[in-house]
Formats: structure tokens, sequence, C-alpha cells
DNA sequence: CTCGCAATTATCCAGCGGGTTAATTAAAAA
DNA sequence: TTTTTAATTAACCCGCTGGATAATTGCGAG
């Protein structure tokens, strides 16, 4: 029995092993699909082209999700989830406010830089009115660690008296996401309308050092005068 | 000869009036297509249904725009020209740096709250990777006269020693987008994931507070000392 | 009045694409 | 081995929709 490939270890089952297996082919489908709908919308995805890419049958997408429709649904599931949980493991509790506050801008931002796919699918999802996301119960019941987060950073922060105490976690990280997802959702028209490179490496990191002091300057407190007012 | 309604002047040709007018009927074609595109996207609108509702048969539309392509494109032009016909209207010289930003902030704000149907036309052209946008001479030729007054508020607001002397007129300007796009355009999947109210006149009235702060500390100069960076 | 042209209509068509019907086959159970 | 069940496939269906063909009609010019 003489390995032709030394490197390769050769497998029992030759060429087409992985098949009836349930989770692996629903998940590899659900891979697909993602890239498919982050490509082309719910309308422009082609079930057929995702039977192709992933090497089965387009009756099999139905045969596990139904419809077009609910395999967005799962889709969108999927992707949320790794989002969720990228963000558990951002541990801002440790830093200082204001160390905590760039380190929480930065990685959103480097989020959504490295998974454009995914801010496509969520700005097609707006399209659609957010019609699936509110038809998973799973979407809806998904909490946002980060959100927590942040608001044990602000509290921190306010205690302190370095952040200021109007501060809402939401309304923060409402501002940080607009920011952040911006850069990558509209980067075509912006491009076009004012001919302003956004995806070179050098405007990629003047963004991200722009948006981190956008945010840090909208929390921090003013220190200068008590009679900010009068 | 009793006029049935004493209002309304009675017209000599009765009903069908008002074809046969070229630019009229390229301009309602041009107007149905506009809400249609930006309520169901390049693929989800359909020829038939725009013709139904201009009241014309399908085959004038691409008598008068080829395709469906040419006449989104023409769309976007009629949007886009709109939206630079309403930032004309926008005097900041006259105004003071810190009144001028503030403005600036809320104009921007109003006008992206005011025209929901212009915001989701721009998010699904993105989708498309700006490739009409890129198509049509007109747009990458329309200069956006909201840069012109940027820039001559951050001059006068840097030699008055208002405004940071770093601060960049498209940078600025897409931070101020960035915030007051992503209230309408992402306002679906926000809501659903935080149940957070963003559409109520409350609500609305808060984040454009929020927003007009945000962009006003981001470029306001620290008065407290004279040596930030060392 | 009528001629010519441009605006408009009625009708058709072909391909695409989501979804289905029914047969097949691999693997687990008996 | 046989049986059973579930995963997978092949082939089909049919409504929808962008676009085309060709005929028609209103209007302005002469």
């Amino acid at each position: 029995m003489k390995t032709v490939s030394a490197r390769r270890p050769v497998e029992n089952k030759p060429a087409k092993v992985r098949r009836r297996d349930r989770e692996k082919t629903k998940a590899e489908i659900l891979q697909i699909a993602f890239e498919e709908f982050a490509e082309s919308g719910l309308l422009g995805a082609n079930a057929d082209a995702i039977a192709a890419k992933a090497g089965i049958t387009k009756r099999l997408i139905f045969y596990y999700f139904n419809s077009k429709e609910e395999l967005f649904i799962a889709v969108l599931e999927m992707a949320y989830g790794k989002m969720r949980l990228a963000e558990e493991d951002l541990h801002l509790a440790t830093l200082e406010p204001e160390a905590a506050i760039r380190r929480l801008a930065e990685f959103t931002f480097d989020f959504h830089q490295a998974n454009p796919e995914f801010v496509r699918l969520v700005a097609i999802e707006n399209i659609h009115r957010g019609r699936h996301i509110q038809r998973s119960e799973k979407l809806t019941q998904m909490t946002r660690p980060i959100i927590g987060q942040i608001e044990r950073v602000l509290a921190k922060g306010k205690s302190l008296g370095a952040i200021r105490p109007e501060i809402d976690a939401h309304e923060l990280h409402m501002t940080l996401n607009a920011l952040s997802i911006f850069s990558v959702a509209n980067r075509h028209t912006f491009e076009a309308q004012f001919r302003w490179d956004m995806t070179s490496p050098s405007a990629t990191t003047r963004r991200r050092a722009e948006i981190t002091e956008v945010l840090w300057r909208y929390v921090r407190s003013d220190e200068r005068s008590a009679t900010v007012d009068q």
C-alpha cells in the first residue's frame, strides 16, 4: 500500500465524501448563500447559482430551508451570531475610560472593514425594511453583549468624571455604528461624488483615527469650566 | 350649464388630456420610477407597475429611457439634482462658526429625514457598487456646492480659533452624512435589535440634537491649552 | 384639409428562476 | 442480509418580466 502523495493522507472514501451529512451540507449551503445574498441581494441571489457553487442540487436548498426567504433569514441569523461572538471577545472592563472608548471605536471600525459582506447584508435587510429580522425568533431574542459593555464603560467613566453624564449607551452605539458602517456601506456613491479614496490603507487608517477622535471628543467631559451654558 | 362643483373649473378636454407632451410624460415616468426603485430596488421594481401607476404603456418607458438600467440612472440624476438644489439654499457664510456647523448638521439631518426614499435609493445604488452613478456623465460631473460651503465655514472658524486646524471638509462631510443617513437607512435592523424607537418625534428630536453635538464637539478647538500635542 | 412625424398603444415572446414531483441511493436499523 | 428512513438527484413546470414588433393616433406644419 504505497501512498502516492506522502503529504496528503489518503482517505478511505474517495472523491464524493462528505455527503449524506445533514449538518455539514446545511452549513455549506448557508455559507455560499451568505456570499450570494451579500453580493446580489435577496432578489438578485440565484438558487441555481447557490446550488452550483455548493456542489449540490437546487432541490436540496428547499429541502433544508423551505424557501429562499427562510434561507435568507437563516443567513442573517448566522451572520449576526458571528458578530455577537466577536463582541464577546472585547474586554473593555479592565481599561480606563478613554482607552476603553478608543478601543471600542477601533474594534467596531475594524470589524466592519473586515466584514464588508456582513455590512452589505445588513443594508439589504434594511432595504427590505427589516422584514426578516423581525420574523426570526432567534434574532429578536439575541442580545448584544456590546451594549452591556458600553454601559459599564460609561458608568465607570462617569463616576470618574471623565465622561459626560448625559451620554447614553444606545445613542453612543448608534453614533459609532453609523460612522463605522458608512465607510463600508456608502463607499461607492461617496467615492463617485467626491473622487475620494476610501479603500486605500492610508485613507482607512486616517478614517479610523478620525472616527475614534469623534467618539472620544463626544463623550469626554468638559473639564474647562463648570458653567458651560452660562 | 350648471357646474356641479363650483370649485374646480371645468376643463375643455375631458379625462385624457395632458398626453402627447414629451417632457411632461418623461417627468411623470421619472417620478413614479423614483418611487418604485426606492421602494423595491433595481430588480424589485417592475416596469409594468411603473407604467400602470404612471397611466401609460410599458412600451413608453423603453421608448424614452431605452432600458430599466438607464431609467434607473435617470432617476439617480434627478434625485441627486434635487439634493444639490436644496444645498444651494443653505447660506452658511453669514453665520458664526458654531452656528454654521450646527445649522449644517441640522439641515443635513432634516434633509435625510424628509427624504427617506432618496436615502434608500442611495443605499440601493451602493449595493450595486455605484455602477450606475459611475456610468452617468451628469453625476460624475455634478459638483456638490455643500463642500465649498463647508470649506468656507472651516476656514473662517480656523482663522478665528474656534475650529481645530486639522479638520478636513471631506472628512467632516463624511462624518455628518454617516450620522444623518444611518438614522434613516439602518432604522429597521437597529430597531429590531435594540427595541429602540427611531421614528417618533421625540426620538428624532433627540437624535438631531445628539448629532449636532457630536459634530460641534468634533470640530471645535480645545481652548483649554495651547500645547495639546506636547 | 391632409400629410408626416412623433407619441402612444396593443400584443406577443422567450428566458429566467423559484419551487415541485417523483425517483434514487446511501447509510442506519433490524 | 433485508428493511427502513432520510439525503440527494434529475427533470419538469409555470408565472413573471424585460424587452421587441408593429400598428395607431394625435398634432403641428404646409
